[in-house]
RNA sequence: GGGGCUUUAGCUCAGCUGGGAGAGCAUCUGCCUUACAAGCAGAGGGUCGUAGGUUCGAGUCCUAUAGGCCCCACCA
């Protein structure tokens, strides 16, 4: 029985309401089920530091609708949710929120640190869960996973034991990025680059054998204290005669050696570079080439080493503690402590005064950051773990050129494999406690290293029980990287891997293809063998009004909670969705929201329209033949929807399907549909009243349901209050197109009619006919068949044009001289206007229409008179243009004769 | 230095495998027609960045070029 439904559509009033009622249904939960297939999806897990953003909206969205869109084709579609540990942000946060009350990590403790990122996680890991439950997104919250819980836990030891095992992850002292703002090391691919100004400083170094003055260029003057060579190209004639000599050091006057090494570029600057091989990336390679000494005048956190560091080190070295590799330290005297940018000053005033400081130039470039804090990048040698990059790379490129891994759309391809192509080697460890413990242990006594899932109590190779564990724990990504198959209970063999593994679609952010999905690919091959999922579908970012990405520091967020709340959530999915395509970044519009909330209303109000109707109609005995054209018109349209949609939506053309929908539902059946079959409902004729109730029903249903992915909410509220059979739209079947329900000669009748139609209502609006004044409709058709069409349509003219009634006749000369005319394709209709009808007016009118189909042939005969068109274009493109030819001339003649009429 | 994206109506953007340019908003003109004024009916508005090429036919494919954006890269 139809309930009554509000005047406008109150998202809020069922929103809430729904989604409990969908969860304690139980309706998003997924099973094993072998009579089924299965569709898996598994959430980008959001960081537990974050509120719910735009970017989360957009990617949740679109999981969704894959979901319940496959949920409804007969899927067992699971949509596994959690959450990232996200180590360094959330470490980072944790330490802030401390610092405000006074406390640090040294004060807590490693375990009492622990304790409180802990009660962190719980406190905001809920938070975002609860805010994508806004969205409606129908994940199975009983599969809800963290990458800190046990199973991943688990999953990650497995991994990292299994690839120690096999030589793939190593530890050694080695250049790696170094924040020094948190304190850690980051892989490559967390470095951005932002462009800085700076300063180029021209510094002379004097050579010892010769005593002439070699200039060179730096933007890092501080460093030189760790210079240990000065580097030269051996082609290089400027400098031939220098091979084999040294250089004194300014300040610290040590001599150190002059190199030939093909680093030195001769097109740049004086082509001669100091190396600083503990200090950048390419010294340090230079370095190893040359076997030069590696002096470190930096500390981890950012200042000029003093006494202190240089005799630690230098004990550590002596000791024969230290691993391969590892550094000296200088003491830099008077600018121990400094910053570095204290000292770069320092040590610039004091070459001034030495005279070995030539010029300074300025200088933009490119510098690495933090991509956390956005502190510079100092490059450090640092004892660190690493995975090796080649061997895991090579399967992961493959499985994407071999199209087993589609990216979508195709483009993002070249960005992932570009990324594998020159992924060097990973580095994992990090110096943080939030997040997964390094599961290595080092002997104390014979400095071996025992690297094992369970804690090891004695060293197997000497025996001692003197073992302490590494302190540092994995980045974040390493645990995200087994996400796929860790949230399924890798590396058991359960039921539910077997089953939902491979997982099917991988939806996600261009802006994270590095750091995650490659990384996805390599783990699942390498430790599952198999590929994670077939497809990645990427999207891009959503940004502000006005083209800026969405930033804290901008102020220029919008939250989509706001949305939600004031618009509901039906209607920010749509925003997120109409007019996107895939992979494009999108613009936040208030007024686009606008427009999908009234899209919302609209299906409200249809629907209230046909419940209303529908009130006490029996249309249980309605039969084909009480269909009118109308009716198989609509049903022929809706069935083409159905398989258009169907079609891109396989095709993840989101944005188009959605679109479609639109456009059917408003203009289609709303507003052709509903308003051609309200005569209907005053008449007397019940068959004729039944069967377009049924006509609206069935249609209004299937369009739901193809918008249900979309908009969840309300078509779920509308489908309940439309009948009582199903108790979920969500768990109802898809539709499926249907051949029996194309009907071209329908569609063809129709359109007829809706020419007429606007053909009339233009007239009417162009002679300032009042909207309350009914004009008669005469219409003489150019054959018997539109007659008929037009005779047995006379209740569409009344109702739709404002027609008083319409004659069909065979001739115009009883009323041609005090009516306006148009010509349209197969007739020609009148509106007797008496004194309304302007001659001059209509000859206008007439001339224009005369000189459009003039254009129109012109174009036709142009193409047709084109021999090679007709001889190599298909042909039924040239049957087609003929046919446009015949309507265009046959509709020339009667304008022509409309105009010798006047 | 490589690679990619983008340029379509005043604004924001669609346009799938090449076959007569679309939507929303904005503008203008009529309408409170008993589903909806969050609405209805109509109208105006585009040489699809530029220049070549392929093709019977190009917004769509190719090449070059200009503006905007992004990614990657160890440029001292």
């Amino acid at each position: 029985m139809a309930k009554e439904l509000a005047k406008t559509y109150d998202p809020k009033a069922i929103e809430d309401k729904l989604y409990t009622r969908w969860l304690e249904k139980g309706y998003f939960h997924a099973e094993v089920n072998p009579v089924k297939k299965p569709y898996t999806i598994v959430m980008p897990p959001p960081n537990i530091t974050g509120q719910l953003h735009m970017g989360h909206a957009l990617d949740n969205t679109m999981q969704d609708i894959l979901i319940r869109f496959k949920r409804m084709q007969g899927f067992e579609a699971l949509w596994l949710p959690g959450t990232d540990h996200a180590s360094i942000a959330t470490e980072a946060k944790v330490v802030e929120a401390m610092r405000q009350e006074g406390i640090t990590k040294e004060m807590l403790g490693r375990d009492g640190f622990l304790k409180r990122a802990w009660d962190w996680r719980e406190k905001y890991g809920k938070r975002i869960v609860s805010q994508l439950k806004k969205l409606g997104s129908s994940c199975d919250w009983e599969r809800e996973r963290f990458t800190m819980d046990e199973g991943c836990s688990e999953a990650v030891k497995h991994v990292f034991v299994n690839l120690y095992n096999k030589g793939l992850i190593y530890r050694g002292n080695r250049m790696v990025n170094w924040c020094p703002k948190c304190n850690t090391s980051i892989s490559d691919a967390e470095v951005e680059y932002e462009e800085k100004e700076a300063a180029f400083y021209h510094i002379l170094y004097p050579v010892k054998e010769t005593g002439e003055k070699l200039e060179l260029a730096t933007t890092r003057p501080e460093t030189m204290f760790g210079d240990t060579a000065v580097a030269i190209n051996s082609e290089d004639p400027r400098y031939a005669h220098l091979h084999g000599c040294h250089v004194i050091l300014p300040i610290v006057n040590k001599e150190i050696p002059i190199v030939c090494d093909e680093h030195a570029d001769m097109e740049k600057g004086t082509g001669v570079v100091k190396i600083t091989p503990a200090h950048d990336p390419n010294d340090f390679e230079v370095g190893n080439r040359h076997n030069l000494p590696r002096v470190r005048v930096l500390t981890y956190d950012g200042h000029m080493t003093g006494a202190a560091e240089a005799a630690g080190a230098k004990e550590l070295i002596e000791s024969g503690r230290a691993a391969e590799g590892e550094p000296e330290v200088l003491d830099c005297g008077k600018y121990a402590g400094m910053t570095a940018l204290e000292a770069r000053a320092a040590v610039v005033e004091e070459l001034k005064e030495l005279g070995l400081l030539k010029s300074i130039e300025p200088l933009t470039h490119d510098v690495g950051t933090c991509y956390r804090c956005h502190t510079t990048i100092e490059p450090m040698i640092s004892k660190q773990w690493f995975v090796k990059m080649k061997p895991l790379a090579e399967p992961a490129i493959k499985a994407v050129e071999d199209g087993t891994i589609k990216y979508v759309p195709d483009r993002f391809k070249n960005a992932y494999l570009n990324w594998m192509y020159g992924t060097r080697d990973w580095c994992i460890s990090r110096q943080l406690w939030w997040g997964h413990q390094i599961p290595a242990w080092y002997c104390n006594d014979c400095g071996e290293v025992v690297v094992s899932k369970e804690e090891p109590h004695t060293c197997p190779k000497c025996g001692s029980q003197n073992l302490a564990r590494d302190p540092d724990t994995l980045d974040t990504w390493f645990s995200s990287a087994l996400w796929p198959f860790s949230t399924l209970g890798w590396p058991q063999e359960t039921e539910e891997l077997k089953y939902f593994y491979p997982t099917n679609t991988l939806v996600t952010g261009y802006d994270i293809i590095g750091f995650w999905v490659s990384r996805m690919i390599f783990s699942g091959l390498a430790y599952t063998g198999k590929a994670p999922f077939d497809t990645v579908f990427i999207h891009g970012i959503v940004r502000d009004s006005q083209g800026r990405k969405m930033s804290k520091s901008l102020g220029n967020g919008i939250d989509p909670l706001e949305v939600v709340e004031k618009y509901g959530a039906d209607a920010l999915r749509m925003m997120l969705m109409t007019g996107n395509a895939p992979g494009n970044d999108m613009r936040f519009f208030w007024e686009k929201v606008e427009a999908c909330r009234n899209f919302a209303n609209k299906v409200w109000n249809a629907s209230r329209f046909i419940m209303m109707n529908s009130e006490g109609v029996d249309t249980s005995a309605v039969t084909e033949a009480d269909l009118e054209d109308a009716d198989k018109w609509i049903i022929s349209l809706c069935n083409r929807l159905v398989r258009d949609v169907t079609d891109n939506m396989e095709k993840f053309e989101l944005g188009i399907a959605l679109q479609k929908i639109y456009d059917f539902v408003w203009e289609e059946f709303c507003d052709w549909y509903i308003e051609m079959v309200k005569p209907r409902f005053r008449s007397e004729n019940a068959a004729s009243k039944a069967a377009a109730i049924r006509t609206l029903n069935t249609v209004l249903i299937k369009a739901l349901k193809l918008l249900h992915p979309y908009m969840p909410f309300i078509t779920e509220e509308i489908f309940c209050n439309l009948q009582d059979e199903e108790e979920t739209i969500m768990l109802s079947a898809w539709p499926v197109c249907s051949d029996a329900d194309n009907d071209p000669e329908f569609e063809e009748k129709t359109e007829l009619i809706k020419e007429a139609v606007r053909k009339i209502r233009e007239l009417r609006l162009s002679m300032n006919v009042p909207p309350s004044k009914k004009a008669h409709v005469f219409v003489v058709p150019a054959d018997k068949e539109t007659g008929l069409a037009f005779a047995g349509g006379e209740a569409y003219f009344v109702s739709l044009a404002s027609a008083a009634g319409v004659t069909v006749c065979e001739n115009a000369d009883a009323f041609s001289d005090s009516s306006v005319s148009a010509v349209i394709s197969k007739a020609t209709v009148y509106l007797p206007l008496d004194e309304l009808v302007d001659t001059e007016k209509e000859k206008e009118r007439l001339g224009k229409e005369l000189a459009r189909l003039e254009g129109e042939i012109k174009r036709s005969t142009g193409m047709l008179s084109n021999e090679r068109f007709v001889s190599k274009a298909p042909a039924a493109k040239v049957q087609e243009e003929k046919e446009k030819l015949a309507k265009y001339e046959e509709m020339l003649a009667r304008v022509k004769e409309q105009l010798a009429k006047l």
